[in-house]
DNA sequence: TTCCTTATTTGTAATTATTACTAATAAGGA
DNA sequence: TCCTTATTAGTAATAATTACAAATAAGGAA
């Protein structure tokens, strides 16, 4: 199937690399609606999509709450708070040679992974130190 | 708060546990209705989300679809198939001291992670070979 | 350049999964 | 037995995403 530089997909992308965080795809349309007032929300759903395919942007896995689109392709690890639920890159090195650790037996076609950690973020971890828990919400 | 030891959170665990796999609460719910009909799905919920925070359940973290439990407590990775999106146990060792691995400065409390492999399971797989892609839906 | 195919877009409706809310119920201690 | 309040049931609301169909437009062919 033959790919279309749309000015859609252009718009997407450079919001996402513009926003450079992790962005919903609901914020990701706000931003994009202010070159482009009448794009569709679902055109800015299937160019995530197809940009993720691509490699172009960097999905990251959400267990809570809406997918988070990442300007950054090259892999990192993720941490969401478990007080506000926002998501943070972890500062840590790639793991290297983790599939060699796979004893899977049953011929999976294993592709890729992510490693999400859960904790407490600084500013909710401050906020409750100060005996009035005050999350930072996003 | 003082928690209390009622039928219906007994009949939910007891269906996690019977159920064996990793299930929705959509499948939990239906499995506790044949013992009694007339629970309440929000009580499902609510039970699911108490019984994992107690320990008694493992919440399996899942990016798209709904979140889904499971009977095993003992920490395990899953892998989920790109094909029919479905989840599975990985067969793999838990990483010892992953945490020293962190170079966080930042001050997060790290409490802990969980990893996520995708790919292609050996259904889809041989569905595939036979060049009708017929994936096992869920 | 014009035409044509079909990928893409729009806009709306539907769906999925979960949470909010409130009145009624019942667990378990006094 | 009584009382407090955790829990339940049932309904409505919400959040996030997907389905669908008709209109549009990218980009190769003529």
């Amino acid at each position: 199937m033959q790919r279309r530089n749309t000015i859609q997909r252009q718009l997407v992308l450079s919001a996402v690399r513009r926003l450079a965080c992790h962005a919903s795809a609901e914020q990701i349309y706000e931003e994009v609606l202010k070159e482009h007032p009448n794009i569709s929300k679902t055109t800015v759903y299937m160019n995530l999509e197809l940009l993720a395919e691509m490699g172009e942007i960097n999905r990251v896995e959400t267990a809570t709450g809406p997918a988070l689109f990442d300007h950054i392709t090259k892999k990192h690890y993720h941490i969401r708070c478990k007080v506000c639920s926002r998501y943070f890159d972890m500062d840590m090195d790639v793991i290297e040679g983790l599939e060699k650790k796979i004893n899977d037996r049953q011929g999976f076609d294993i592709e890729g992974y992510d490693i999400i950690f859960s904790g407490i973020c600084p500013a909710c971890k401050a906020a409750m130190n100060k005996k009035s828990p005050k999350p930072h919400k996003p």
